[in-house]
DNA sequence: GAGACTCATAACTTGCCAGTTATATAACTA
DNA sequence: TAGTTATATAACTGGCAAGTTATGAGTCTC
């Protein structure tokens, strides 16, 4: 299953949001939804399966942390079809570093 | 259905991608793959319900074009993640128009 | 107006996906 | 070692999505 795939489940965008704050457990993802462990298990295996998500081991747990380059492949995806939509230049500014900052107040 | 799920399809992404180039009747569509013209017709609704795609008649023929802002929305549901990848300044720059062009050249 | 053309919808089939419960596996604990 | 905890897998079910063929609806052409 494709990043695509694996991204059109609602339960699954809510995992990858709650791993981007910071990597949790296999429980500790279970707790915070109301469908069973092993669909919570089976959605990290198709989020691994994917690329999106990876687990260390800290004895019998699992715990799952984010690997965000397939969302970067969406983002590449993208590139095509941003010219179609406005760029607000302060959302650009954002995603740069503050060493990369654009200069426009300072030129 | 929305953006996400109308993305997880490979053949509605690739209409989205000839829709991108330019405008296209349904049937032109349909001869650019090997399913049917009903299937084609179903992802087509798809893209329509979920906003990727609207028509405008002539004659007989729906010429299908394709609506961006559901791509917008999920460029913006990917902006939390974009810190979690390196970023290229050119890329950036690709999609600023002439007008709003960095000047790191010229500076 | 009859037939051709273009496209959508109806009806149906099939396969897959997301959920369930039950169970296996592995590691910790007393 | 027996029991508990944490997680994955197995087996199954139900629903939906994507494909098919057949047909309907609208528009053009002769």
């Amino acid at each position: 299953m494709d990043a695509f795939e694996a991204l059109a489940d609602p339960t699954r965008r809510q995992i990858i949001e709650m791993l981007c704050e910071r990597e949790r457990s296999a429980g500790e993802l279970v707790e915070s939804f109301t469908i069973s462990q092993p669909a919570i298990s089976r959605h990290l295996r198709v989020l691994r399966e994917s690329g999106l998500a990876q687990y260390r081991g800290d004895a019998q747990r699992r715990i799952y942390s984010l690997n965000p380059t397939p969302l970067s492949e969406i983002d590449r995806w993208l590139d095509r079809y941003r010219s179609l939509w406005p760029h607000r230049l302060d959302r650009l500014e954002e995603h740069l570093t503050d060493g990369q900052a654009l200069q426009k107040d300072q030129g």
